[in-house]
RNA sequence: GGUCCCUUCGUCUAUCGGUUAGGACGUCAGGUUUUCAACCUGAAAAGAGGGGUUCGACUCCCCUAGGGACUGCCA
């Protein structure tokens, strides 16, 4: 296969959720796995929408995930070269005028709904006479354009659905240029995967039917048109569609939570797909495994409960050097390799190394039920001298068992809460180096 | 209303007409020569319903139910 070159295509008009990373990280596997070109688009055709802001935030988040681009480019330079296509078109009679108001169109596809007769738009527009629009330009009407589709069937092998036939007789005329003269996205697009080259379309699903008005104005525009891979949509664990709860799962959202991107990158990677949900380390050995065949047709399902184990996942293995500066701006005190090697396993998001910078070097108030005080007491006397090492705790818990007969349950977890006020926490052998003898014993005593 | 897509353990999925229906996550149990977690091992757990076709159907066809998408002067 020669090279791909794919592109993501966002419009700065939000954060990027869950579902445009999907579609995004889609494309960027594809294309590094192909050892292809990934380009970024913006898509701000919209100029009402769109704010740079926006566009900020976009770039921020993809270059956070390491979704970082060949190329980019915005729609809105490009303004010239779409002119020029829409001159085209209309030599060629493919794009028309009209001149009904969105008023009138809602009531239209209204009208035809509660008939029962699909919702197309009637080419009302085509029938006019030159006079006739010359009187309604005349009144101060200004036309929209559409693209006038053939009504054939259009027929393409998509990369995760198989043949497609899209009938376009049962599609309205989609509209390409707004009354104000502004393009929706529907041309921009084509001239720009045109004159970008793209070999490759990789969008979710909700483009089919896009995908089949494009294709015919890359035939009248541009001869062939890209090879069309469609994704099925995310939905939420509750089975939902995603759409309705994007706030809450916007890449900002989960930085700032403090999730890796390794998670979300794998998990977005992996679901609904035939490879087994597993975190990965590193994009590469993603694109590695990535394959439009691996690709199901039915929605995917995107569980927060996911994203949070396949992040504690990758915790208990990341190497302390790969965290050192995050964890030194949590808390100088957890920029510790020891401490971290330590306390990593016990960590579902890196901000939870704050709760253990405390358990380990803070002000514990112990856990300690009134019938344990005695108990508790006696075991400090018994702490073995010197600095606390990796032996300590099994020396010591002996010791403690002999003295007073405790075992199991009663012997360790007791210990253990009188230490760090809590009944769960990292293996103690190694926890109580780390807490230190004086630490150790004050807390011991304040039982 | 119309068009398209989907439906296997709780979840993500394998199976391309004949399998003890496999794996992973989660769950549960055991182990880590006495603690929770982590880790290791093991177990339980599935073909939406109804019709066909066939010697034989999870697999092919039809219907029903359920889910997703599109049907915009959004992308």
């Amino acid at each position: 296969m020669t090279h791909p070159i794919v592109r993501f295509a966002p419009s700065p008009t939000g954060r990027l959720h869950v579902g445009n990373v999907r579609t995004a990280l889609i494309n960027w596997l594809f294309a590094q796995s192909q050892d292809g070109k990934f380009i970024l688009r913006i898509d701000d055709t919209d100029v009402e929408r769109s704010t740079k802001a926006y566009e900020d935030g976009l770039r921020e988040d993809l270059t956070w995930l390491g979704l970082v681009w060949a190329d980019t480019f915005s729609q809105s330079d490009r303004f010239g070269e779409y002119d020029k296509a829409a001159a085209r078109l209309k030599d060629m009679g493919l794009l028309y005028a009209c001149y009904e108001s969105a008023d009138e169109l809602e009531r239209k596809r209204k009208i035809a709904l509660s008939r029962g007769r699909p919702p197309v738009y009637d080419r009302a527009s085509l029938d006019l006479s030159d006079d006739e629009k010359a009187k309604l330009e005349a009144d101060g009407v200004k036309p929209h354009w559409r693209f006038k589709l053939s009504g054939n069937r259009v027929e393409w092998d998509d990369l995760v659905r198989g043949p497609q036939s899209i009938d376009t007789s049962s599609l309205s005329d989609p509209v390409l240029i707004r009354e104000d003269g502004s393009y929706l996205y529907t041309l921009p697009s084509v001239v720009d995967d045109i004159d970008a080259k793209i070999t490759h379309v990789v969008r979710g699903e909700d483009h089919v039917t896009n995908s089949g008005a494009q294709i015919e104005i890359f035939h009248v525009l541009g001869g062939t048109a890209p090879q069309m891979a469609h994704t099925p949509l995310l939905i939420g664990a509750d089975g939902q569609g995603l759409s309705k709860r994007l706030g809450s799962l916007s890449m900002s959202e989960l930085r700032e939570q403090g999730y890796e991107p390794m998670s979300i990158t794998s998990l977005l990677a992996k679901i609904g797909t035939s490879d087994n949900v597993e975190a990965r380390t590193s994009l590469d050995e993603l694109a590695k495994e990535f394959d439009f065949g691996k690709i199901g047709r039915a929605p995917a399902r995107f569980d927060e409960a996911d994203l949070l184990s396949l992040n504690a996942a990758i915790l208990h293995g990341l190497p302390f050097d790969e965290v050192k500066d995050r964890l030194a701006a949590i808390d100088p005190k957890a920029a510790d390799e020891a401490f971290w090697t330590v306390v990593r396993q016990n960590c579902s998001l890196l901000p939870d190394v704050k709760a253990w910078v405390d358990t380990v070097f803070g002000d514990v108030p112990p856990l300690v039920d009134a019938e344990d005080k005695d108990f508790v007491l006696q075991a400090a006397d018994l702490l073995p001298a010197g600095d606390l090492t990796a032996e300590t705790w099994s020396e010591w818990t002996n010791a403690v068992k002999a003295a007073t007969g405790r075992k199991g349950k009663g012997l360790f977890m007791t210990l253990r809460k009188a230490l760090t006020g809590q009944e769960h926490g990292p293996d103690m052998a190694s926890l109580m180096p780390l807490i230190g003898r004086e630490r150790a014993l004050a807390r011991l005593k304040a039982a």
